[in-house]
DNA sequence: GTCTATAGGCAGATAGAC
DNA sequence: GTCTATCTGCCTATAGAC
């Protein structure tokens, strides 16, 4: 048990990488500074070396926590919806979400900026793209078991091309301001997966 | 008729827009410098404004002459081929092409990090999508009206998808280094709209 | 058109006091 | 944990000679 602190804020490490969550999902990671976090959370630079000695660690922190993240809201999709397309659509729902928010996906902006980041973040890039991959992989496995879903092609490919397909959607979409753009091409999507 | 010039090397500008073109391509607008560009081309970075006062308007120079390569490519496409299949075909062939070169597309980079893009590059990158997604909205109507190309869904819609997905595919496909990851899901787009 | 020289700002990062 | 002060390096950009 926790003693009741009379004033619950978050651990400053929280709050640095929410700030600097929203910085890379807008404007990308080479683009945003530790003054831009520092300013907003009424702290010293200095003080961020802190929490993160330089920012290879911070945004290893960074695609780590939201990797993390996503992983749990899959979890949740997986056991709180009943067949493949609704698991398939409630996925092209976090995207929307993100992109309702102004955002563009976490590693999509880092797939961008692929060639620029150091190594330790390159990995983890491919890791998430990889999990996302993996969990596609598994709903349309119990889509075909459960004949929901139908498509050509082999499961790794579809997922390939679900992956790729909404994160080219957010990325076009985004600038447009225009999340309608992107549902659009979700629901095209699941429609060539459903009929 | 021009006089046979004894060396033919191309216009100072033009060197500039080559290198810049690959630099934004693989790296991004805001992560290459005036010096990246100088030392390749052995000049100073001060040359380097005499042809082009700002950042801003050699990323306006990028996207413009990128766009008008593009609009000539889509030209040949549309003269050289048949039916509506062989130009979509043809059109997911020029995106390869550029991954091929380890290259993401132009504007699919600069969507990226639009938000820190200045004003003029911001219209250039929109209008950049809105011809894309015009020529293929033709190509669409074509299909229909040969009876080549089925899809559900209005024209403007299929187009965005179609744009969206191979943006997004390039994204994805390219810090793997493997074209193939692109191919298939450019296959499988074919295939959704021809069957 | 290209050069040297330099300005002025901001980047990430460190030392050491409190 | 946060601060002040400072460092080094790179950025875009400009002035003015050649």
């Amino acid at each position: 048990m926790t003693v009741a602190p009379h004033k619950d804020e978050r651990p400053t490490a929280e709050r640095i990488l929410d700030i600097a969550e929203r910085l890379v999902q807008t404007r990308g990671f080479t683009n945003f500074s530790y003054a831009d976090i520092a300013s907003e959370l009424r702290i010293t630079k200095a003080s961020l070396h802190y929490h993160f000695p330089g920012k290879a660690e911070l945004g290893l922190a960074l695609i780590t926590r939201y990797g993390e993240r996503f992983a749990q809201a899959l979890s949740r999709i997986d056991s709180a919806l009943p067949d493949a397309p609704a698991k398939l659509e409630a996925y092209t729902g976090l995207y929307a979400d993100v992109l309702e928010g102004k955002r563009m996906c976490m590693c999509g902006v880092l797939a961008a900026e692929y060639e620029t980041l150091p190594e330790s973040m390159r990995a983890a890039v491919l890791r998430f793209f990889d999990d996302n991959q993996t969990w596609l992989t598994h709903v349309l496995a119990e889509g075909e078991k459960e004949g929901t879903l139908a498509f050509s092609g082999s499961r790794d490919d579809v997922a390939q091309t679900i992956l790729g397909t909404l994160e080219g959607a957010m990325l076009v979409a985004r600038p447009y301001g225009d999340l309608t753009r992107f549902t659009a091409t979700a629901r095209q999507l699941l429609l060539s997966l459903t009929s």
